[in-house]
RNA sequence: GCGAAAGUGGCGGAAUUGGUAGACGCACUGGAUUUAGGUUCCAGCGCCGCAAGGCGUGAGAGUUCGAGUCUCUCCUUUCGCACCA
């Protein structure tokens, strides 16, 4: 047996041997408890970075732990390679985006091998492969079919210079971020699939999600928002409302029933301030802001002016709340007042009506909004106690459990619930309103105008209409060979795309160019792996098998967006008759991210500078606090900036392929693993791998140690010290194991540490009777390891003959004989505080233990001579004096 | 702005869920080995204090025999906000 711990040599080896004995194929096998461990998919964007590491290592550990636990473990890989920065690459480096696609999954590919991941690979798939996304354009026109899939117009990003949507990513400070162009708000038709109608099983069966984070379940709920509340009309002037488009205009296909146009329609939550009402606030892209305009500049200008706002939430509730009188005015639907009509920069187009009531008594923003354009506020809500000032907001004027109405009318006096009752009754009567309930999530659209993606598969003819590609056609097939340019979508150009007939009337037509976007490609990956590929469908019976995900792991950034579209896919799915879940993800584990040093300095010119934290010595005070940083190069004082994400642009990323060079796969796996619990932030800390790689070789050390003696058979009566060693490593066994039930493997990796420590202190003093012991927890400490560092555990266990494969070896569990003890340790308190310790037999009773306790030297000191008050008795734990 | 989390030694983090705060590791200090550096090994290591002892889990209150853990208020940091994935 080699001496010295050679990653080098025995991970190679390892792996090897894993994939000629085929050691991670899953097969179905209904007499075993089947276990699908699934990471999300990387992005191909060149090379792995840490967060995948992180993120594949936390899965290998679950899945190796449960197969060695005896289940019937799935754990597949494949690549969610559609996307933006491939296209970037292509404008930069003029390469297809297929083939900078392709070479980034080969070499990640390998990098993921050479971190030993017990991945079944026969399952490897990719969602730039016609094969794959054949079945994201058959699923789509399914949903045509249903009406759940349709279209309408949306808002986008332009850039006029480019003459291309852009990404809210590629948008800086309002420009475009190649151009520099003031970008322009867009509206162009696209595909909408309608998850609003799943918003009731999307928020009902969050229920069912017992596996999942309570946090994430609460950011799902809170997205999807469900309110209940009233809608209802102000009534416009009829010579106003008869030059109003149709309010089913620009809508949906399927149109509707015309209606009367002399309705500004709004929803609320809070009926009950409907009396306190001033004005009325609509979205700059309201119909009848854009009918304002035609004869006021001002309003005009204003509408203008918010063509060039952030498309983006955030940015719309922090800015300045601003707004401009359309000079119109509306008739309140029970006071039959005259009331204003605003537009204001803050009202969303695509949340709600697009139009709100404003209440500035009983809203804050309202309340600014009043103030700083001085309109009236009218107080129509009371809290007993407190008065009303419109001076300043007071938090109490939004209370609705504690409000009653005033100046109110008939409504005089009630309370939230009730007034929200009768209001609603009396709209209804008017027929100008009703109660509703309402969600804040929005329909998802996935039309991109970008190329790499998935071509939506509708043709345009100019008799027929938009036209369903028939389903023997599909897929459609994007070109390979396609270079952008940044200046629109390059399919527009393409002579041969384009080019087509009519299914339905059979005249020349042309393909549709927008492709979807690339959460589509990830809303049903998982079910796809879980079958065998098939060219005749999208998944076969076999999906029923393996899923739901028993354990899903994923970055914490994808709590709302992708596990919402992926839980929605899936009831389509279900609804279709495909599968027989309605829930992908039983269990989820969402990890944090992997954070490092930021060095940086401001340049002459004003810039800022960032430093790789191998580019500079850190400087440290006499306490070992980072103070600040040197150039190794040239010697210039550098800024500590703390710590954050790993990127590209401050410069503080490390390579894992370094990492695996220099230390090997279970040195990286291990630190990645000790360095924090999976679901918070790790930081990334150098030293700390150099702490997990000298574990390694004291661990391969002490293998080598035990190399040289025979097997031992373990006494019936062992001496006390390895009886005491014995004992910890059983015990912290038992630790182990329940820390790996709950996730925690930071924690499993001390175990291993402690137990090492104990180990090495065992047959450094060579007590008699420790020979067996040793090697008794030598096995259980490679079988423990083996999930999160499975090269050295093979080899060590192999070498020392324990058996022919760790990977066959039953899970460790503590022996009752080996945590037997005749006496306890406990604690004894006066008034909460530690005064002592006291051994006590183990059977012990309470009042046996009182006794010890007031006996106790400290306690007596304390009493004073006196009695106790009370005495409390945790057995086992502590007793605690009151005195 | 809205929504969701997290704040514990010099640092990463433990604390079996209301019962010995600081496990395990890093850094640091001293010692041994080494020509030296590195490696390895041994010991120490929350703060104040000579000690006895006292103080300590972002800040402030509260519940309790007992609070890092529960409740309220505040502060700070991180994540998400619908076209990055």
């Amino acid at each position: 047996m080699q001496q010295d711990y050679q990653p080098k040599n025995i991970e190679p080896a390892a792996q090897a041997h894993w994939e000629t004995t085929q050691a991670f194929r899953a097969v179905v096998d209904a007499t075993r408890p089947k276990y699908y461990c699934l990471s999300m998919f990387p992005y191909p964007s060149g090379k792995l970075h840490m967060g995948h590491v992180r993120n594949y290592t936390i899965g290998d550990v679950l899945a190796r732990w449960h197969k060695m636990r005896g289940y019937n473990v799935l754990q597949p890989m494949g690549w969610d390679a559609f996307g933006l920065p491939a296209e970037n690459a292509a404008i930069q480096n003029q390469v297809p985006p297929a083939k900078w696609t392709d070479d980034n999954i080969a070499y990640m590919k390998q990098q993921l091998k050479s971190l030993g991941f017990a991945i079944d690979w026969s399952r490897e798939l990719a969602t730039c492969k016609p094969d794959y996304y054949k079945w994201n354009q058959w699923l789509f026109l399914r949903m045509l079919e249903k009406g759940i899939a349709y279209k309408k117009t949306q808002v986008v990003n332009w850039d006029p210079v480019d003459q291309t949507v852009l990404a809210n990513e590629q948008v800086i400070d309002g420009r475009g971020w190649r151009t520099g162009a003031l970008v322009e708000k867009r509206e162009i038709p696209g595909y909408y699939l309608a998850i609003t109608e799943y918003a009731e099983a999307l928020l009902g069966d969050l229920d069912k999600l017992s596996g999942w984070p309570e946090r994430v379940k609460t950011m799902q709920a809170n997205w999807i928002g469900k309110s209940y509340g009233v809608r209802f009309a102000f009534v416009i002037p009829d010579e106003v409302g008869a030059s109003l488009p149709s309010p089913n205009e620009g809508g949906t296909e399927g149109g509707g029933t015309p209606v009367k146009n002399n309705l500004l329609w709004v929803y609320t939550t809070r009926a009950d301030t409907i009396m306190g009402v001033t004005f009325v606030a609509i979205a700059a892209e309201h119909p009848l802001a854009a009918h304002a305009a035609t004869g006021n500049p001002e309003v005009a200008a204003f509408i203008e002016k918010c063509k060039h706002n952030s498309v983006m939430e955030a940015d719309m509730a922090t800015m300045e709340k601003g707004g401009v009188d359309t000079g119109l005015k509306v008739t309140h639907p029970l006071t039959g007042e005259q009331v204003p009509v605003w537009v204001g920069n803050y009202v969303l187009m695509g949340y709600g009506e697009g139009a709100v009531m404003a209440v500035p008594a009983h809203d804050e923003r309202d309340f600014g909004f009043a103030k700083k354009y001085s309109l009236p506020i009218k107080q129509s809500i009371a809290v007993a106690g407190k008065t009303f000032s419109t001076d300043a907001w007071q938090e109490w004027y939004g209370d609705k459990e504690q409000g009653v109405c005033v100046n109110s009318g008939k409504y005089e006096g009630m309370g939230h619930q009730q007034a929200v009752e009768a209001i609603a009754t009396d709209l209804k009567a008017k027929n100008l309103g009703d109660k509703q309930v309402q969600y804040r999530l929005r329909d998802w659209g996935i039309s991109r105008q970008r190329f790499w993606g998935c071509p939506i598969p509708i043709i345009h003819c100019d008799s027929c209409g938009a036209v369903p590609v028939p389903d023997d056609q599909l897929p459609v097939v994007l070109p390979e060979d396609c270079v952008p340019d940044g200046s629109g979508n390059p399919l527009n150009k393409r002579e041969d795309f384009l080019a087509c007939t009519c299914p339905q009337c059979g005249q020349p037509a042309r393909r549709e160019t927008d492709t979807m976007d690339t959460f589509v490609d990830s809303s049903w990956y998982y079910a796809r792996y879980a079958s065998q590929f098939s060219a005749a469908a999208m998944v076969d019976d076999e999906t029923n098998y393996w899923m739901p995900v028993d354990q899903y792991i994923g970055g914490i950034e994808h709590a709302i967006l992708h596990l919402l579209y992926s839980r929605f896919w899936t009831k389509v799915m279900h609804s279709l008759g495909l599968v027989n879940y309605d829930e992908p993800f039983a269990n989820l584990l969402t990890q944090g991210m992997v954070l490092n040093h930021i060095f940086s300095r401001r340049t002459e010119k004003g810039g800022i500078e960032y430093f790789a934290p191998d580019e500079v010595v850190v400087l440290k005070d006499e306490a070992g606090r980072i103070t600040g940083a040197r150039s190794s190069d040239n010697g210039i004082d550098v800024d500590y900036q703390g710590i954050g994400t790993m990127s590209k642009s401050k410069k503080n990323g490390v390579d894992p392929q370094m990492l695996i060079e220099e230390y090997g796969a279970d040195t990286a796996r291990l630190f990645m693993m000790f360095a924090s619990p999976p679901e918070q932030t790790l930081e990334w800390a150098d030293s700390g791998v150099e702490g997990s790689h000298r574990f390694l070789k004291r661990v391969w050390a002490m293998g080598h140690a035990l190399s040289a003696r025979p097997a031992a058979a373990m006494p019936d009566k062992l001496a006390a010290a390895p009886a005491d060693t014995r004992r910890e490593i059983h015990l912290t066994l038992r630790q182990a194991n329940y820390d790996l039930g709950k996730q925690q493997f930071n924690t499993v990796a001390s175990a291993g540490m402690k137990m090492l420590n104990a180990l090495e202190k065992c047959l450094k003093d060579e007590t008699e009777g420790c020979v067996p012991v040793v090697q008794e927890g030598f096995s259980i400490l490679l079988r423990l390891l083996s999930p999160i560092c499975p090269h050295i555990s093979h080899a060590l266990w192999a070498e020392l003959g324990y058996g022919d494969d760790i990977l066959k070896a039953a899970w460790p569990e503590p022996l009752d004989a080996a945590l037997e003890q005749d006496e306890i340790e406990l604690v004894i308190q006066v008034n909460g505080k530690l005064r002592g310790n006291l051994r006590a037999p183990k059977a012990a009773d309470k009042a046996a233990l009182e006794q010890l306790a007031l006996a106790h030297e400290a306690v007596q000191k304390q009493l004073n001579g006196g009695a106790p008050k009370k005495v409390i008795v945790v057995p086992g734990r502590l007793i605690n004096v009151v005195v």
